[in-house]
RNA sequence: GCCCCGGUGGCGGAAUUGGUAUACGCGUUCGACUUAAAAUCGAAUGGAGAAAUCCAUAUGAGUUCAAGUCUCAUCCGGGGCACCA
């Protein structure tokens, strides 16, 4: 007897999607457009693996889901191709990038396609095609020439084995993000996209998105907004003012210090003969210093300046410190310390014997007995404002500076503009010249793309300047009948993957980068499913959303509405899955081994609920596959036959626990919910009907298998509906507890369900109930809803 | 340290609005088929007990006719932030 056979059946559909292309997308149809897509990969030499097919799975799903439901979907595909990553693993296999990068896109494309995937391949885009970086180069521009690609010389992040600065997010306890390694802080001049102009907007417009509030929060935290003041110390006897920003300015006159950070830019004129040396010193550390020694010291250091502040409140002289617990890049890059209500402020004093003043008496109910308290409460030694509380007080100390001008409400944010230079060769050049006097111009639209020069060797040289610093031919250009030099930086990835959602709607429009027609149709993308850049690449989507649409070039604010975050897969030991540890599980042998990329679909969406992390787990692979094997014989082996109205209950309560459950992304339960279905028909058996709606339903998990039943059962693939009057019996069980707990049930005609007193008597003269109770029951509850009685004995 | 989310059989996990705890899968055990094995099919499977029944959703209290679900406290695990003034 013939038997299921994964391999033949994925063959030979893959094949006819290979040739009538029914994944097409086209603008034409009445139907109701669904963009989906998932965060584009980039293509390892290693090939797909685990976790790519779980994130694919999931697009998939939906995709077929909503186009069995007759939507006009598009579902795209693409390649992130530059980078470091894609850089270092040509230099280590000895190739060069774009002969590297061509060969491992070639190899995702084909897995991916042997994965079965409704993907539209005609739009297919990649990030290092000069058809593609042309337009990040357009975006680029529109950024210059509106002011928020600018260059600024200040300490940056370099990574000394990368070779490159890196962005804020691109450091992970104070470690790159690629390697791994220490970064260390140097000063360079660096072009940066200002992402604090929309800080307000992108903080604003996060709650009202439909993503997992995890990654809203970390959103909101990253942008990290606070409302406070900024406040002008005098310095004494001079004309010199320093800048502080504080959000408590109502203990203002608890203030007995201040403190710069170590790159302040007026230390130098603060200090005298006697501190110069030792504040130089003391400086040059604390900036050499990594951000992990910073971070693995808590014990405060410090040094006095020899210059005081005054307080404008209490007139009192504040010595002017200098300590690497305060920040240059929040704020002003120096804060006011009131020691008696705030941590770091306290340990400095206590350290160097520095005015500790109470200014807030804490309420009489707070439990708070920390040394310092730094709650709200009622201010005291605090001239005219003492007895004011301190929420008043911050507006009243505010109105009073401001009338004198010497400080004003601000907010100030944690974010950071985006550094988007990198020192590699690798990358999306920066599509800027500079003329004699190092000025920097736009390349003209016209002479885009800035290409690649293709170069022997591309390697990072300790210069601090990317390969391309080399051609000198390339570096010449003339703009405007004058000869400048062209910028040898190139763009951080995360600037190529900013805008790709939208190439998507156009892959392959000369004339724009994304033509306004297709944009209006397709975009914003309705579902988005990654894993991964919860600040980096989700903030920077939205980011040049607001300014493209700002400029006009966009109908929306927001690129993404929904936003499906998914777990890892871990090796069978909960572990990460590594080559190191041996313990990679490759899908494509997963497939190869027997059991068909079916199962393997099948499986990653059975194997847990879908924003959770989850182990892999080979013996549970055998289960799915026993279940596709299960639904393939009920198809084309002889299975027992049941009239559709038969099994018509169970057929529909699985249509609408299928439907609801993808609706809602528990793909887990709605493949255990079809398994419950096949368990069903193989018992009471199975009519024609029931193999059309599980093969329908089938489809998003099992393409190809459902494909091929379908095929058989002459049936289209189109998602069916359920009917609430198959889901009712002739007849309901009814629970009876007693006082709460389980003690019978009964079965009584559906009608019955109306006849709340019948219900309870048929309950009370149960044998198995009066065991239990005693007498006259206290209380009798029907909860229909629930089909249950409760009786209070 | 602060914020958020969790803790359910031997394992992964169900339980959607406070209403039958343990769906589905794995594993285990038994049976059928087979010379045998694999595959497949069927049955059983939270714990204790001969049974009636009792006890079980981290722990302890509480609210309720009814709690895995709500409240409080404690313990444990995971994630985020972390000298951000």
């Amino acid at each position: 007897m013939e038997r299921y056979d994964p391999i033949k059946i994925e063959e030979k559909w893959q094949a006819r999607w290979e040739s009538e292309k029914p994944f097409k997308a086209t603008e034409k149809s009445d139907a109701p457009k669904m963009f989906l897509a998932e965060m584009f990969p980039y293509p390892s030499g290693a090939g797909l693996h685990v976790g790519h097919v779980r994130n694919f799975t999931i697009v998939d799903v939906l995709s077929r889901f909503y186009a069995q439901q007759r939507l006009n979907v598009m579902r795209p595909f693409g390649y992130d191709t530059f980078g470091l990553p894609a850089e270092n693993y040509a230099i280590k296999t000895g190739t060069s990038p774009q002969s590297a990068t061509k060969v491992n896109i070639d190899n995702f494309r084909k897995q991916a396609k042997r994965l079965g995937y409704a993907i539209d391949w005609d739009r297919e885009i990649n990030t290092s095609d000069p058809a593609y970086y042309k337009w990040t180069q357009w975006c680029f521009l529109q950024l210059f020439k509106k002011g928020l690609a600018y260059q600024k010389e200040s300490y940056q992040w370099w990574c000394p084995v990368d070779q490159t600065v890196l962005a804020n997010e691109q450091v992970e306890n104070g470690c790159c993000w690629r390697c791994g390694h220490e970064v260390e802080k140097k000063k360079m001049k660096q072009w940066f996209f200002k992402i604090t102009e929309y800080a307000d907007e992108l903080l604003d417009e996060v709650d009202a998105l439909d993503w997992p509030e995890k990654i809203k929060t970390m959103q909101k935290n990253w942008i990290g907004r606070s409302k406070g003041s900024i406040v002008n110390f005098a310095v004494k006897d001079t004309q010199q003012e320093i800048k502080v920003f504080t959000t408590r300015v109502d203990t203002i006159f608890g203030a007995t210090f201040i403190v710069l950070a170590p790159e302040h830019p007026m230390i130098s004129e603060l200090v005298n003969d006697n501190t110069r040396e030792k504040v130089a010193e003391y400086c040059k550390n604390a900036i050499k210093k990594s951000e992990i020694e910073r971070q693995e010291n808590k014990e405060k250091t410090g040094v006095f300046t020899g210059a005081y502040a005054i307080n404008p409140l209490t007139g009192e002289e504040m010595p002017i410190w200098v300590a690497d617990y305060v920040l240059m890049g929040y704020g002003e890059g120096a804060v006011m310390a009131v020691p008696a209500h705030d941590e770091r402020d306290f340990d400095f004093a206590q350290k160097f014997d520095l005015k500790v003043k109470k200014v807030i008496e804490k309420p009489e109910n707070s439990d708070d007995d920390s040394a310092c308290y730094h709650g709200e409460g009622v201010l005291v030694n605090s001239g005219q404002f003492s007895g004011t509380a301190s929420e008043d007080a911050r507006e009243q100390i505010n109105a009073w500076l401001g009338e004198r001008g010497i400080g004003s409400p601000k907010t100030t944010y944690k974010m950071r503009d985006w550094l988007i230079s990198r020192q590699r060769y690798w990358g999306c050049p920066i599509p800027i010249a500079y003329d004699k006097d190092g000025n920097p111009h736009a390349i003209p639209e016209d002479q885009l793309p800035v290409m690649i020069p293709e170069v022997e060797d591309y390697k990072p040289d300790n210069t601090g300047r990317s390969a391309l610093a080399k051609c000198k031919d390339w570096l010449k250009v003339t703009i405007d009948g004058e000869e400048m030099t062209r910028e040898t930086d190139t763009l951080d990835g995360y600037a190529c993957s900013s805008w790709y959602l939208w190439r998507y709607a156009s892959p392959h429009d000369d004339n724009y980068a994304w033509n306004p027609e297709a944009i209006k149709y397709w975009e914003p993308v309705d579902v988005y499913v990654g894993a991964d850049h919860a600040v980096a690449h989700l903030l920077y989507v939205r980011f040049w959303c607001k300014f493209f649409a700002d400029q006009g070039f966009l109908p929306f604010r927001e690129p993404i509405k929904k936003l499906i975050y998914h777990g890892y897969i871990n090796a069978p030991d909960g572990k990460k899955m590594s080559k190191s540890k041996g313990n990679v599980i490759d899908p494509l042998d997963v497939i190869n081994d027997g059991y068909g990329a079916d199962t393997l679909r099948t499986y990653e969406m059975f194997i847990g609920p879908v924003e959770l992390d989850a182990a892999w787990d080979p013996r549970s692979v055998g289960g799915v596959y026993r279940f596709l094997n299960r639904c393939w014989s009920l198809c084309f082996a002889d299975a027992k036959k049941a009239e559709p109205v038969q099994t018509a209950q169970a057929r529909h309560k699985t249509i609408k626990k299928v439907t609801e459950d993808i609706y809602r992304c528990n793909f887990n339960t709605a493949v255990a919910a079809l398994m419950e279905y096949v368990n069903e028909l193989y018992k009471v058996g199975v009519s024609n009907d029931d193999l059309v709606a599980l093969a329908k339903l089938l489809k998003p998990f099992a393409p190809h298998l459902a494909s091929e039943m379908l095929e058989k059962l002459g049936a289209d693939d189109e998602w069916p509906t359920w009917d609430d009057k198959h889901l009712v019996s002739d007849t309901v069980e009814i629970v009876v507890q007693v006082n709460g707990k389980l003690r019978a049930k009964l079965s009584v005609p559906a009608e019955d369900i109306e006849d709340e007193e019948k219900i309870k008597s048929l309950a009370l003269e149960n044998e198995k109930v009066k065991k239990f109770v005693s007498g006259e029951p206290k209380k009798v509850i029907f909860v229909k809803k629930a089909k249950l009685v409760n009786i209070v004995a």
